[in-house]
DNA sequence: GAAAACATGTAAGCTGTTACATGATTCG
DNA sequence: CGAATCATGTAACAGCTTACATGTTTTC
């Protein structure tokens, strides 16, 4: 399966330029073709040389000069010979299974902003809708074919969300932690899990937030108890966490929203900045982290849903 | 990314030979290369070129000489590099949409045809569990990433399953009948409805089964009528049917299979031979398809479940 | 004793990409 | 009036595949 049969298949449509060509192969990925004019204006000419496509010239008033190819008689039996064939595998490329496999030297840390970035991608790719991507004029049954395949396209790219949640849960704790710098010595953050109507979440008893490796202790904490419940009393949102100029929070809280897990924070208003109020607004929005008075608030939130 | 990537990653873990590397990729379909010498010996002296790994001679009393290649510093440093790069998105292949979409030509059998042959093609790649594939002493970090991927690669198979279904369903309603020949005006089927304790199933009134295309207008007529059950009366069961040489009852049956319809035939035991009545006792092991003596037993099985 | 697997390589070609070159038209 | 889009092409190269060539060892 080369180009040259998607064209043949294109062309065989409706009469097309060559830049209308790329158009249509730049526009889907279900063209796999990268939509690289080079290709399509060589492959054009190959086609012309076999008798397969016949080209005429636009020269409109004003407008460029195109050349407009269409379908031959042989152009059309070769095709139809090509759609009898024997159907090929499909093939996936995955380079990101290759950087993650060999980089077993990377940290944790790193490796999670790799994944961070694959997703973005991915999540990018789910939103753009192909609308008509394709020719406007197909008959219904390749209507059908083309919107039953962008829906698989869907169903793999979400598939490849499942792939990311999967590696981050079973892959990851395994990665290497970073080095300490032992003359740092920092006073660590320390965990603790509490029980309370029969339901479990994980506290800061003492310590504070102060790096995002503080945010993943946070996680393994969760997982190791197998809660996704997390109460930040007030005592351990440090200056630094509570400076959104640092992105420290947001940080803290894009791991615990990757995992899946939901936060309750305590905080003492007089503490906090006015950008830090509008944050935590926004942020009460949402259902996966709020902020409360006090703890007993958070922890009423916390255990209810 | 290419497959010099993959290949440092994989001298990373051991040291490993030309030949060893080639069947690591040709085994697993998540190297997406086709597990080729010819480049993989090519890049082998290129990375030798560039200081990545350094070739060491074993020879083997009684074996053939090897060069076993291994990575150097150098190399441990250009692979975490290549590590720490932002992730590329996966790609796609899938020619077979290529085939289809632009194969308006074809008769609908002869997409049923290629949609069969891809279906076994990717049941089969299921089937095959790639268990090693990878090699064996990688660490758990690796082989949680191997093992994740292995799964998701799986699930796009799935997903490919359920695109034929799709297809089958939504598109190939849509495409061309083959050319009817006027002159051999052969009795056609007839087809009706039965509505029996709150079920509905569709039987064959009048005429026999003669052609692969009975199959597909049994199909179709379940379709239309939302059943997934047919009754197949001894009557319409043709001679042609019941010898086996012909393969039509194979071929018939399994369009149903394809469509997830259930038959039940009434046979007339004098007129079969022994080996359909062999065939006939395979298939009842099934629960797609059963054989009985009686109208009555057939209804009954088919209304049951 | 033959076939399959082990092991290393070369030459040629196909497919697709990047980068370059050119010029017209449309839109803000 | 400058940027984006329309429109057609060339040159060079990167990546991968097919086919060929050669010899050894293991396995049935």
């Amino acid at each position: 399966m080369n180009i040259h049969h998607a064209m043949l298949g294109l062309l065989g449509m409706e009469p097309l330029t060559g830049y209308d060509i790329k158009k249509i192969m730049q526009n889907s990925p279900l063209f796999h073709w990268s939509g690289n004019n080079s290709q399509i204006y060589r492959a054009l000419s190959d086609l012309l040389l076999k008798g397969y496509v016949a080209g005429e010239v636009v020269r409109g008033d004003a407008s460029p000069t195109k050349k407009r190819y269409a379908l031959t008689e042989t152009g059309r039996q070769a095709l139809e010979d090509l759609s009898k064939a024997f159907p090929e595998l499909p093939e996936i490329k995955k380079p990101i299974l290759t950087q993650l496999l060999f980089g077993q030297d990377l940290s944790r840390q790193e490796m999670e902003t790799i994944l961070d970035q694959y997703e973005r991608e991915i999540r990018g790719l789910l939103l753009l809708k192909d609308e008509n991507g394709f020719i406007k004029s197909a008959p219904p049954l390749a209507m059908a074919i083309w919107e039953a395949s962008a829906q698989s396209l869907r169903a793999f790219y979400e598939g490849e969300l499942a792939w990311i949640e999967r590696i981050r849960q079973k892959a990851l704790p395994l990665a290497k932690s970073p080095v300490i710098h032992p003359e740092s010595e920092r006073k660590s953050m320390h965990c603790a899990t509490i029980h309370q109507k029969g339901q479990t979440y994980v506290t800061v008893t003492d310590g504070q937030i102060l790096t995002e490796q503080d945010g993943l202790d946070l996680v393994s904490a969760c997982m190791e108890h197998g809660t996704n419940r997390v109460l930040l009393p007030a005592a351990c949102l440090s200056d630094h966490f509570l400076r959104l100029s640092t992105r420290l929070a947001g940080l803290v809280l894009q791991k615990l929203v990757n995992y899946n897990i939901r936060a309750a924070a305590v905080l003492d208003t007089q503490k906090t900045s006015e950008r830090f109020q509008e944050f935590s607004l926004e942020a009460n929005k949402g259902h996966a982290f709020r902020l409360f008075a006090t703890a007993a608030e958070a922890e009423a939130w916390l255990l209810a849903e």
